[in-house]
DNA sequence: CAAAAAAATTAACAAATGATAAAAAATCAA
DNA sequence: TTGATTTTTTATCATTTGTTAATTTTTTTG
């Protein structure tokens, strides 16, 4: 059977102590499609894994509703800001589908970390991995045009079909007049 | 007399092996300006700190100069995408004065993380907050203005005056002309 | 210091993107 | 299924940013 383990040991095999210990602050969540998971002013405090569907970090700019991130199979999704510093956000997240979520508590997570280096280590791998991406994502915010920005999200990204254009949209920095415009001149 | 550590300690307060084998892993280096620290196409295997002076990273886009990093004292700057993944990267690090370093070799340091739990923790807490701001810069430029993303950055950076508009602009992500457009419009 | 080079500004026009409104298409809910 | 709602597209015009080129200012170097 299929485990979020199988996914891990591919990043840092944890001995078997650390494993369990870490098995029993996993929790399974499931949500509806559009439910706010975490709302906009709180603090994050859980560290989910995608197990199915999607969601998405999302914030409101001059009550513009802006898409962050994505998350999907076997995607992280933390909002960093506050998770690292302890500070509320004003970030939420949303399911952008029905999905099935791997809950963990982070204050419980990173108690263990005393006890279990192996923990740290994975852990630390697996945010090292996500500080990555948010560069990548940095590099194509900062100079390329729209047009490129969303042939590289159909290039890189499986689950676009799933995404409402309103959230690429945002996520891409343009309105989603914008999009349509870009759509429309891609044959 | 100064030293690193303090600044270290501000983070996470190591224990005294711990410390003691990180200082044999630390060089200080010395940059004239405009010298190229890590040539682009390198891998990064060096995680500076600017003792002072300053440094950027950057990478040519078509031909176009792109900075898309600043480091200015006590910062950290490493080429994160292959810091992390051992892949070479297109981006370099160059010095925007003459600058002191302090270079910590990342494969010793990495090394020393198996031994030394606590220096695992004190560079996964430095990584994190350094993931967390590039969080921030990524909201930056996902939907402000460049008028908007200019202002926040004479905010919140001292050093502004240091660093030659050129390098400004396209960290802003527009063309030299258009910075000073914006400027010429602020009163 | 003076000449040369590099950086920053200004101007004029082009291209990309935003704003608003209306129409078409897709989705949702009774 | 059907009417209502939401999403997406299309169109028009405004604004922002890019491009090119010329000019001024600043920095570098002999």
């Amino acid at each position: 059977m299929w485990s979020i383990f199988d996914f891990f040991d591919t990043i840092f095999r944890v001995n078997d102590q650390a494993k369990q210990a870490l098995q029993e602050i996993i929790r399974e969540k499931t949500y509806s499609k559009n439910e706010i998971i975490q709302a906009i002013g709180s603090r994050c405090r859980t560290i989910y894994f995608v197990k199915s569907g999607g969601a998405r970090i999302f914030y409101y700019k001059d009550g513009t509703d802006i898409t962050e991130h994505f998350a999907f199979d076997n995607d992280l999704i933390v909002r960093a800001e506050s998770l690292f510093t302890g500070n509320p956000t004003s970030k939420g997240i949303q399911a952008i589908d029905a999905t099935r979520m791997l809950a963990i508590d982070s204050e419980k997570l990173f108690h263990l970390y005393d006890q279990h280096h192996d923990l740290e280590r994975l852990f630390r791998l697996i945010f090292e991995r996500e500080y990555v991406n948010t560069v990548k994502r940095l590099e194509s915010l900062q100079f390329k045009s729209a047009k490129e920005r969303y042939l590289e999200l159909l290039d890189t990204t499986d689950f676009v079909q799933k995404i409402p254009l309103k959230y690429i949209a945002s996520y891409l920095g343009i309105t989603p007049v914008s999009l349509s415009r870009i759509r429309a001149g891609i044959d």
